[in-house]
DNA sequence: GCAAGGAGTGAACCATCATTCAGTTCTTTG
DNA sequence: CAAAGAACTGAATGATGGTTCACTCCTTGC
């Protein structure tokens, strides 16, 4: 035997692999899914169309990682937050108002991975996070439910409901223009939240 | 001159245009957008490939004719609703038990106006749309609060939530199972509306 | 240095569709 | 019925973009 894959050879490879998820989420985030083609994520990560087949057995399946990894992210952190101490409607309040800020500073990667068009695997794997999503939402309103501080209601429609309000004012091109106006946009956004779920907001 | 066109003619060919786009919307709703090719459509419509070019500029130009159809429909019966008679509150209850039921009915078709992956100028009809729906909403919530009726808020956060909300209930499939649960998720959906506007249930 | 074998390359290949167009069929009118 | 002029057809065309593969370039271990 005269070759053996070496640790040196291995840690290249997976550093290789890395630079192509990062190059193909900016690309993803800043053109969509329909401009990343092979080609342009091989380009980005100048390398060939052929090596990122070498990572990858398919386009599929790197659109999916990259989508995974980015949103996988964002779900933790939420997670992290919404099961975190505090009263469920302070909770609630603080989920949602850090999920938005976090897609209001990277707009293109949270529509990208909420909203913009994208191949059926992406699709599939879109559906399953909302999923994660709505479970985290609602099993806050849950607990503020049973323990008797928000009134009795469907806490899935209410998790949807959260999810879908920020979903939208991110779709809508037409926000987040003034730098300014995040703040005020989030404060609005947690209001709505809170009267959502049904939690007196005693202003 | 040997060859004039008749009004039977003309009716035909409107007919036959009528025929190509109530067969594009069944395909639409039953299979996507992704799926509806033109040559789909044309053997949907029992007619050729080519004829559909007698018909439509492009395959763009029939998707956006059967969104634009199928959505002004939504539309006009949802605005019909919320400018009705009554309350503010009680045309928003009306307006998204409305909207929610229409959609219930036609799951496939709500999806692919609402939700499904579409070719970019279908994308940019569904902004449009969407605007529709949320100035809809909104002018409700801006006259319950200007009345005094509901607390302040930023109407459209309120309308962009309450679009959000019945979307998501719709693009998860899991959701729409059993044709029992459509009056109680309506209702659910319904009290979600009130509270998300803030509006006072006292149940 | 060198043989073995993997890694990297990119042009060629292939599949999918939208679109076109030369030929055919149908309608109208004299 | 015949000529004119549309409407209809579907195979050919063209563009796009994912995937492959014969080839070159490196690394490794002797």
């Amino acid at each position: 035997m005269a070759y053996r894959k070496t640790p040196e050879v291995l840690r290249r490879q997976l550093a290789a692999r890395e630079h192509l998820l990062t190059r193909a989420t900016d690309l993803v985030a800043e053109t969509g899914w329909a401009h990343t083609t092979v080609g342009a994520v091989a380009a980005a990560a100048e390398v060939s169309v052929g090596s990122v087949y070498q990572h990858f057995p398919s386009k599929s399946a790197l659109a999916v990682e990259v989508f995974r990894r980015a949103s996988g992210h964002e779900v933790d952190v939420l997670g992290e937050t919404l099961r975190g101490a505090g009263e469920p409607a302070a909770r609630l309040a603080r989920g949602v108002a850090l999920f938005a800020r976090r897609a209001l500073q990277r707009p293109g990667l949270a529509h990208a991975l909420l909203a913009a068009p994208a191949e059926p695997a992406v699709g599939q794997e879109r559906l399953e996070f909302r999923r994660r999503y709505h479970a985290l939402f609602a099993e806050v309103v849950r607990e503020g439910v049973d323990a008797g501080l928000l009134p009795p209601q469907d806490p899935w429609i209410t998790a949807a409901a959260l999810t879908g309000a920020v979903g939208e004012v991110l779709v809508d091109p037409v926000s987040t223009p003034a730098p300014g106006t995040v703040e005020a946009l989030v404060a609005e956004l947690t209001a709505m939240a809170l009267r959502c779920a049904g939690a007196r907001t005693d202003s």
